[in-house]
RNA sequence: GGUACCUUGGAUGAGUGGCUUAGUCAGCGGUCUGCAAAACCGUGUACGGCGGUUCGAAUCCGCCAGGUACCUCCA
């Protein structure tokens, strides 16, 4: 607690103190989906890692503004028609209406991370939303001399700026590097060099998706959606800026290109990048066709797949790896995951039901000072769940009686438990309190474990292990305990 | 080719110049139990290879090998 929040700036490649330009409010401006298919693994790394951040910091008392973009518009897609974008593309396959597609894609992505229990960011602004804005942002630039129009586009001058700023600085690369591996794109003979980028895209007549403009009518390029609603929600300068690590080159150094050109300063102060997801030491990617959405994992639909897995243990497994690091998705892995967060909740469940007595003897002390120092090394979520496992072992030592824990620290073992994995983590009870028809049923079970614990009084094994046995077919676990037998339901 | 990064025990996955180790899953032995399950206790062993710095390196540096990502679609 005494230790101050550390985070990684990939600007700096250094973990940095951090330190709110505007204490106690704090920006935070995350990349969101580009709505035009089903979230996969991949969408819920970058949305779980930085719900962790933003629970954290409201934790710590910062008042929090989180932005997150929805991208409609845009994207170019150097495999489609000549500067046809994604969404476009995607409607008339489906003969769809563009915002259609955007409607339906962006409510499944809600949907999906509900699930997951990731919180609803403060403001969820739509590039398409912010047309007028990209569009003023796009005047500054040129009239700073930092773009050229040509044939109805607006390029990025990525020369010009790389003499006075340097272009490059986030992604560690030079012009000339850049400048030697660029590949063709559409547009490329418009442009002065093939380095620079477009900020406004002149759309081609069978182009749907299309925005009058002091250049004609067009679309606003991929990047200025961020800097400019970046700009309106969270002003000039902001705190921090995450996303993807696949997004650092180019998106993120254009951002910064973008933000220098029409400011004049550096606006955002902390760069956070998650890794990727991997299947078989490969990026799952859509172009690659070999990513799972997460409908898929919730319903074991996917031929990857050797069973269903539910969305809490998908965000679990995300989290008992760092941030920073590729995570590898197998079968046994998740499963492991499964298992782990199992034992994590049911020993919270048996922590509500624990009597203090006496002096502390189970070994709980200072476990609050450990996981806030794990979260403040960079958001260190997986040594956070070793040190509650850890807790897990004391609660499940207490409740055999093997140790004791007093009044004041049973409460503050309580506290801090579901502090961290609760209110931080963001996990939670799966199998929802929902229905009185549940409580019902329950009861039924506890009929016949009456039963059976008259057919064991009377040591009429034969009876008491065949209602256990047909029981445990129905997907009811039965445990014997000291003080008579619990239940748990399975699946 | 350029840039960034990775390599830890059966699986996964933290971490650190020595001090005590991650943790989880799986395995093995034990306690408990009518038998189980769960839980608890015990247990294994790791730091890609070769050099260097150092009193001491898995941790820092160099080289090599293998792998991944990015290089204007991507979370």
């Amino acid at each position: 607690m005494e230790n101050k929040f550390m985070i990684y700036n990939t600007l700096s490649r250094k973990k940095e103190v951090f330190e709110p330009l505007h204490a106690p409010n704090v920006g935070l401006y995350v990349c969101g989906p580009t709505v035009y298919g089903p979230a996969h693994l991949g969408h819920a790394r970058p949305a779980i890692t930085f719900d962790v951040l933003f629970r954290y910091l409201q934790n710590l008392g910062y008042k929090v503004r989180y932005v997150r973009n929805i991208t409609d518009v845009g994207h170019l897609e150097h495999d489609a028609d000549e500067g046809e974008d994604k969404i476009a593309k995607k409607a008339r396959l489906e003969q769809l209406e563009p915002m259609e597609v955007v409607q339906q894609y962006t409510l499944h992505y809600h949907k999906v991370m509900e699930a997951l229990n990731v919180l609803p960011p403060s403001i969820e602004p739509h590039a398409s939303g912010h047309i007028i804005e990209q569009i003023e942002l796009v005047k500054e630039i040129l009239a700073n001399g930092y773009a050229y129009e040509s044939e109805g586009s607006v390029y990025f001058d990525v020369a010009k700026y790389d003499k006075e700023h340097k272009y490059g600085i986030l992604s560690g690369r030079n012009l000339e590097d850049v400048l030697n591996t660029t590949r063709e794109l559409d547009g490329q003979n418009e442009k002065r060099n093939p380095a620079d980028f477009a900020l406004w895209k002149c759309a081609q007549p069978e182009h749907i998706m299309r925005w009058p403009s002091p250049w004609g009518a067009g679309f606003p390029g991929w990047h200025c959606e961020c800097t400019a609603m970046g700009r309106k929600y969270l002003g000039e300068q902001f705190d921090i800026h995450g996303g993807g690590m696949d997004l650092v080159f180019p998106h993120h150094e254009c951002e910064i290109a973008q933000g220098m050109a029409s400011m004049g300063h550096h606006v955002v102060k902390y760069w956070m990048h998650n890794n990727m997801i991997t299947i078989n030491g490969t990026k799952m990617g859509k172009s690659l066709g070999n990513f799972i959405t997460l409908d898929e994992f919730f319903n074991g639909t996917h031929k990857l797949l050797a069973q269903a897995y539910s969305p809490m243990t998908i965000r679990f497994f995300i989290l008992q790896a760092h941030y920073r690091s590729t995570v590898d998705f197998s079968n046994e892995a998740l499963q492991a995951a499964e298992k782990g967060l199992q034992r994590l909740l049911e020993a919270y469940k048996t922590l509500g039901s624990l009597t203090a007595s006496g002096e502390t003897t189970a070994d709980v002390k200072g476990l609050r000072g450990k996981c806030y120092d794990a979260m403040n090394d960079d958001m260190n979520t997986a040594q956070v769940i070793s040190h509650l496992f850890d807790a897990c072992r004391a609660i499940n030592q207490i409740a055999d009686k093997k140790v004791s824990i007093s009044e004041t620290d049973l409460a503050e073992l309580k506290d801090t438990f579901r502090l961290f994995a609760f209110d931080i983590l963001g996990l939670k009870e799966e199998r929802g309190s929902d229905s009185g028809r549940e409580e019902a049923f329950g009861k039924v079970v506890d009929m016949l474990l009456q039963q059976r614990q008259v057919a064991k009084a009377n040591k009429d094994w034969a009876t008491s292990d065949r209602i256990r046995d047909e029981l445990a077919a129905l997907g009811f676990e039965i445990k014997d305990g000291k003080d008579g037998s619990t239940w748990k339901l399975n699946r």
